[in-house]
DNA sequence: ACAAATTTTTAGACGTCTCTAAATTCACTT
DNA sequence: AAGTGAATTTAGAGACGTCTAAAAATTTGT
């Protein structure tokens, strides 16, 4: 496996998950910065070693055996990010540029210890599931904070924008994962949301509470 | 900098350190386990980035700068190194093969984390130093046990033959960095050396004891 | 149902790194 | 000083991954 045919075989999955929906060619082109007829011919060569299924002009859609080595690749991603944060110190912003090239690195024996290491983590910095050593993935169960009615509390687990910039914002506003969040009051017209946590009160946008994953309280 | 182009700079290292001896295009073929026809390619390439002097049919020598990038993949190799070993109980046969992969990450703040990490290891596994941030690199005072007088004790400190092989059969014999060997007599006809290690007397032959460094005691 | 717009593939090319085979240069011996 | 053998470079080609431009297939809209 090279490293390109590993990002595309990511990359397919991040678009298509486990369904047997067939992902578009335009679509990993976008995802991988690249142009589609580069895409047409990885997906023949991917096709030819068994990762995925290429329909011409239809797209393509991940084998058993692709899906397993997505989930091999994510669980990689995800354990370094972990590392980083919880070992290094690097803040959750910075983390997926340095696993974007750790997540490479070959060697079954160096991710089942880092597992170990870190004590067998089960989420990312970013709040998504790590997969297990055999392949199992268990997305969590979530909602938009948008998408929370008024007067319920829920705790935040999660982000759907994991730019940089978006993390910041975060940070800066000493929004955590973890943390518990009350929706206040939603107003119609742009659809902001007056919220609390740890006691203070504050008013986000829609932008901001349609990125970010809370776990409703029971 | 590519991943080849790292993996020549670390090698013409290897073969002529830091001295302004010029490294011949078969010796590096040999190291890299590669053609001389595509070291003389990659002589070019590395001499126009400014990375090395090179003098057709002569040899190359590594400039200012290559001889600091050098150092760089170095210390980044050795303290992976360390890593794997300190944190995630690997043993000192197993890394070698890992590092090569992990010193190719590029993030300056995750090598100096790490170094942070390990408390500024000074030295590998192998009892090989650590290139400092700034490019400060000393050779430990040491000598070959081989070479070591009759009645004279030292402590290990380094392999020459960092072969998984040797450093297994060390294992098995309890020899490891950091322990005293005195040397009680050596055999004219083989070379081979009676030692005292612990309280145990044993009996190696000229091929490990010189590949075997050690500091002699004051 | 047909034309237009969009998506996808094909064809041909380029950069990087590698190789083999052949030519050239160097170093050593006589 | 010339000849021989080794080291090195050059020439030409292939694998990989990418691109642009053009052709083909599919989808969309009337
Ligand atoms: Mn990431
Ligand atoms: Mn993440
Ligand atoms: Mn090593
Ligand atoms: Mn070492």
């Amino acid at each position: 496996m090279t490293r390109s045919e590993e990002n595309y075989i990511k990359a397919i999955f991040h678009l298509g998950g486990n369904t047997p929906t067939l992902v578009a060619t335009n679509a990993i082109a976008e995802q991988m910065e690249t142009k589609p007829s580069s895409v047409t011919d990885m997906a023949k060569k991917l096709a030819d070693k068994g990762f995925l299924n290429y329909q011409p002009y239809q797209g393509v859609s991940l084998t058993d055996f692709g899906i397993k080595t997505a989930l091999s690749i994510i669980r990689k991603h995800r354990l370094w990010e972990v590392f980083l944060v919880r070992k290094l110190d690097f803040s959750w912003d910075e983390v997926h540029e340095v696993a974007e090239q750790l997540e490479h690195i070959k060697s079954e024996k160096l991710i089942d210890k880092l597992d170990e290491l870190l004590d067998f983590p089960k989420y990312d910095p970013h709040g998504d599931p790590i997969p297990t050593k055999d392949g199992i993935f268990l997305e969590r169960d979530k909602q938009l904070l948008s998408e929370l009615p008024i007067n319920t509390k829920g705790v935040c687990v999660g982000v759907k924008d994991t730019s940089s910039a978006f993390l910041k914002f975060l940070d800066k506003y000493n929004i955590a994962l973890g943390k518990t969040i009350e929706v206040l009051e939603r107003e119609d017209f742009d659809e902001s949301l007056h919220i609390k946590m740890e006691g203070k009160e504050l008013q986000i946008s829609h932008q901001i509470a349609s990125n970010l994953y809370v776990k409703k309280n029971d």
